[in-house]
DNA sequence: CGGAATCCGGATAGATACTG
DNA sequence: CAGTATCTATCCGGATTCCG
């Protein structure tokens, strides 16, 4: 067994399960939490974040494919849970920055460790799957 | 060891941008990892599969709700990705056990330092989410 | 027991056009 | 510039039924 580093010292494996269990129960957010990760834009975008805050075009640029109604709505629901701030300039034209909480950015430290388990182990991936479509 | 879950020690910031930038390219399963977490059953599933080898049936009881079309596409997902080992036992009535592969385990110790964070947050959400609904 | 096949509804997300 | 509105395609996942 390989006791890692992070997420290994203290893991309530009882709180998890039942996380796991239910959707929509109040005080899991295990599953809200899941569901975002795998979201199309939420993780690319508060990547994108982690390198400072960006204007809304910064960002349309900065994210090829996105369209803006997905962004829009990508960082309302980031702004909701606390990940993003959201501040209006009351220029002309308007400007609007976005930028991490902190609480964003603990979510993008755990984002990345994720991100870099794949990274690491791509080609176990890849192995995997050419040996099971060989059949 | 050589993966520590904290992230912070050696991200290559660079690769995971460009992971993330695209879809389905060849040596990009970032995007396939983010997917495959953010999957209605496949974390429940690992986590499940962490306790030991189960059966089709037993997984069937023990993860409530889930169908068994649902249950043997995600367990052959996992399986195709060598998360999972499937294995007939040649006996009537048929036995089929699936059982975590050492690359699954790894992956269920990353998702659980993400699920552990979750849980460590999940009042932080609920109090901005409370803030932000309330206007 | 351990699935596969089929059908179907709802959510997700893309394209496009328009606005303060 | 920073979005919203609408319309539509797609896909995920649930229910049901049947098979070796």
């Amino acid at each position: 067994m390989t006791t890692s580093g992070a997420g290994a010292e203290s893991i309530d494996h009882a709180r998890i399960a039942a996380a796991l269990a239910v959707r929509g129960e109040p005080a899991c957010r295990v599953r809200d939490v899941l569901d975002r990760v795998g979201d199309k834009w939420s993780v690319t975008l508060v990547h994108e974040l982690g390198g400072g805050a960006r204007r809304f075009s910064e960002l349309r640029r900065g994210v090829p494919g996105i369209s803006p109604r997905m962004l829009s709505a990508t960082l309302r629901g980031l702004e909701r849970d606390g990940f993003v701030l959201r501040t209006v300039h009351p220029t002309v034209p308007p400007q609007v920055e976005y930028a991490l909480t902190p609480l964003g950015h603990t979510l993008l430290d755990t984002a990345w460790s994720l991100m870099n388990w794949a990274l690491e182990h791509a080609d176990d991936i890849d192995d995997a799957r050419r040996e099971y479509d060989a059949k």
